[in-house]
DNA sequence: TAGACGTAGA
DNA sequence: TCTACGTCTA
């Protein structure tokens, strides 16, 4: 049957394995795994602080995530595609949960986004946990101010 | 059991009534309702003719459809919202397969978005099967060319 | 690439 | 109101 998880949480989602597919970022609500219907980073608020529960590192967005085999440097939000003024990023919503996490050891759900090869929308797969290693703001090739945050998946996580 | 329909026609559904609602435009495309997930025209080729299959009259987007009983007046699409430069809506596309199906004699099916009361979203109703009447240019509020139909609701159609 | 009656959240 | 790693079609 259809998996169905409405409650926003950090760490694993039950039922959800590594290298498990979707083919929309609607999917991702449903089942429990990104509530952020367009945004990449999703976060929650504990108490007065905004943790991060989950990242959306999606192909063909303008964006330049690098992954190397456990290790993601992912690129945070804001002032990107779709603005009318490029503008620094800012430590605030998304980038700053991200941020917390990091801060409070808290692992972060990483789903991977590839272009399909008709190019008509993407497949979403689960990627499983990582830990915020570190972030630190940096140039962009449109000279505005971008955060980095690099991250670390955790070993021995279940498959499909 | 969840209803899937992905080929698009003319016409009423298979198990589609007059009533049936939905939470997202996205459903409305499972269904095999509207499978236009943005634009409120969705039509098909026959030959060479586009033809309109199906048109959604969505409250809250600057458009200002007008209804009385069974006859709606629904304005064309281009050129409205997110558009960087405000022009002459033109025949084409949507608007020429909304005329083309008056010209055929093909009914269009109807589906109304009502804002929700929390304002979160929309919910989607099914109205029943219309005819195109006919339809107009007429100059609109910001002093572009809009494109007129005006819709006739078929009688005795099956409702929930 | 741009345009389309999207959708949620800050 | 605006932003957000959307999604489809022309």
């Amino acid at each position: 049957g259809m998996q169905v998880n409405c409650e926003k949480m950090i760490g694993p989602v039950p039922g959800i394995k590594i290298g498990d597919e979707y083919q929309f970022k609607a999917e991702l609500n449903v089942i429990g795994l990104h509530f952020n219907m367009r945004g990449g980073i999703d976060y929650m608020k504990k108490g007065n602080t905004k943790l991060a529960t989950s990242i959306v590192s999606s192909e063909g967005n303008g964006y330049f995530d690098r992954r190397e085999s456990d290790v993601m440097v992912y690129c945070g939000e804001g002032s990107h595609k779709d603005v009318k003024v490029i503008k620094d990023q800012k430590l605030v919503a998304g980038n700053l949960a991200l941020a917390n996490s990091m801060k409070r050891k808290n692992p972060v759900r990483v789903i991977l986004g590839k272009e399909r090869s008709d190019h008509r929308g993407k497949d979403y797969v689960y990627d499983g946990l990582y830990m915020v290693d570190k972030y630190w703001p940096e140039k962009g090739p449109q000279g505005n101010i971008m955060y980095k945050f690099k991250l670390r998946r955790l070993a021995n996580q279940p498959c499909s």
